[in-house]
DNA sequence: TTGTAAGCGTTATCAA
DNA sequence: TTGATAACGCTTACAA
């Protein structure tokens, strides 16, 4: 082990080239064709002696396959895209954990692709990996770029979409049960006392997981309402710079409740976050007030005032299965396209207990 | 535009593969070379005409180059290897998206390995990338696998460095400037009166920031004792798990504070937070009680108690920094390796502040 | 200015 | 069982 350090900026002196199947071939004694098949084939078609000389020569010369070849003669290239509509968000970061962790047990890699919000570039992604012949796509993105996934889908290339569906594109897709997530929060405040609920998410336009949350709350609201006396439901959009609407609908919400307890069910972390920050600005208590349970069960909900409710996702597995359905379509499993829902757990702290009446 | 769903499940019938330069050739009625030239040299070898009749044939079979082809050609990937040791870590994220968005601005595409906190992996991560032809690495890694990004070097891959050095490895290095940022919470702190000082960090071993923040403390608290009677610096390392630990580090702080301020000083969020939960623990109120200052501003940062008063890392700017730094080094820029070292901004809230004595 | 042909590192087809 | 040889899609001498 030498102690001297090594520079990375000064280029070193070609030193060595990785090895390739011709220098393996030539130092074994055998052709090019002799050592694939030992590699591809392993002992099956090979006899002993010859199979013994590759063998040494592979681990003499340290060498492995070059990936790019391959990919260029076989046209599979163990790769696989990742398009993410936003990598500062929590919860794509977490199922991107899951199912990079997943590819590489499988022997993928992962290629990723930011789109930054900036759900134009959809298409730009997706060309850009299948250029370099990834073998198929988990998307999380909002698919608004018409016909982008389409086209993956097009070139053969098969699709997994994740937390969001795409419309015109039927296509493996995992997600959280969103129905039965919301009904374990709303009940939850419901069995917590509180009767005068409030959604609220970042605008819906065509993001689907957000349209099913707030689907699944006026259901349960109306579900529910005949046995609950009082129990009303509201639903806002808060855009995401809107604060004083926020204010707005918050102040509202405690109006309508009068002597009744109001809360709030909130669709994400970040959404979440600027209630907290809104009801502060109001002078409300959370929990005692106005109850809270938000989506994305995060690391900080329970330092937040006297520890936020929320209902967990399973983020580590979503993305596991994600990358795990994708293999095994990559693998040439044929059947209709599958919906896969994981259930959500409530977590529950501070922010849905009320005081005694 | 089709209204019928399309179908990822069903293979489609081998539709249309990507046109290749010879379908391009046949089109124009010119070689494989011409076209090439063409993509390459544009119009400076070619007569007008030609040049017209591929450009239309380009357009016409929306023709783009094979990269896989090219990189095994040039051997050039245009592909830029990311290893993270946790992409669970924000800061990595954060860092990772500006990395991402300058490597897509200047046409690379980033491959991403996550070790998950298994350091042994660094080898095997910088193995399978440098096969895949990546052209250069972007590491925020331990390093304690000994040689394997010496090993990228040694295959002439340029490496940059964020937030951990490698011993024995001089490579390009981008990072915060750790001792201003500590001497900037912990100036803060000393100004807001508060007197007794402890530095709490994740286990040192040989993380290098790490290091370098609580040698910064250290130098901070012997340079500014002599003019701060009563002035008073510890350092502790807290194992991941050891709340009963940190719980008496903090409990002794506060009887070494007697009836002067106590305050700590964290060396990233993790650590915040689990501080946060043990001051809870232990009844001691932020900021008025005790003051709290923590590396890297989330974005709870402000609703956790009275308020986290942090100091917030420019992650965006890093990363992108240290894609550019690449990718210069991989055009061939000779350079004895530089440090790029970025300040710290305090972000001034609750947990900081005092009550009045 | 253009075309021919070799080669990048593999795998697959054919003979031997 | 093994070895030539021709692809895969591209670039680049070298010729013309």
């Amino acid at each position: 082990m030498s102690t001297r350090k090594i520079t990375s900026a000064t280029a070193s002196p070609a030193s060595s080239a990785r090895a390739t199947i011709a220098d393996v071939a030539r130092a074994a004694g055998v052709s090019k064709a002799t050592v694939s098949r030992f590699l591809n084939h392993r002992d099956r078609l090979l006899s002993k002696d010859i199979a013994i000389r590759v063998e040494v020569a592979v681990a003499a010369l340290a060498y492995s396959p070059s990936p790019m070849a391959q990919a260029l003669k076989r046209g599979r290239s163990r790769l696989i895209g990742l398009v993410v509509a936003d990598v500062t968000n929590p919860y794509s970061v977490a199922v991107l954990r899951g199912a990079e962790k997943a590819c590489q047990e499988a022997g993928y890699l992962l290629m990723l692709f930011n789109l930054g919000n900036d759900s134009q570039r959809e298409r730009e992604a997706i060309e850009a990996l299948t250029a370099y012949q990834v073998e198929g796509f988990i998307l999380n993105t909002l698919g608004h770029d018409t016909g982008a996934s389409a086209n993956a889908v097009r070139h053969g290339k098969p699709v997994v979409l994740v937390d969001r569906r795409h419309q015109d594109l039927q296509a493996d897709f995992v997600s959280l049960d969103n129905a039965g997530a919301v009904r374990l929060g709303a009940r939850h405040l419901l069995d917590g006392g509180y009767r005068e609920l409030l959604f609220i998410s970042e605008p819906i336009r065509d993001v689907s997981s957000r349209e099913e949350r707030a689907a699944a709350f006026r259901a349960f609201v109306s579900e529910a309402a005949p046995g609950n006396a009082g129990l009303q439901g509201t639903s806002f959009e808060s855009a995401p710079d809107d604060e004083a609407g926020l204010d707005q609908a918050l102040r509202l919400l405690r109006l309508r409740a009068g002597t009744g307890r109001p809360a709030v069910l909130t669709s994400n972390a970040v959404v979440t976050l600027r209630v907290v920050a809104s009801l502060a600005r109001l002078g409300l208590r959370l929990g005692s007030e106005v109850g809270l349970v938000g989506f994305d069960d995060t690391e900080w909900a329970p330092f937040v005032g006297p520890g936020l409710s929320t209902i967990a996702q399973p983020t580590d597995e979503l993305g596991r299965i994600a990358a795990l359905c994708l293999i095994e379509r990559i693998k040439g499993m044929e059947l209709p396209p599958r919906q896969i829902l994981l259930s959500g757990a409530l977590m529950v702290r501070g922010s849905s207990q009320a005081a005694p009446i």
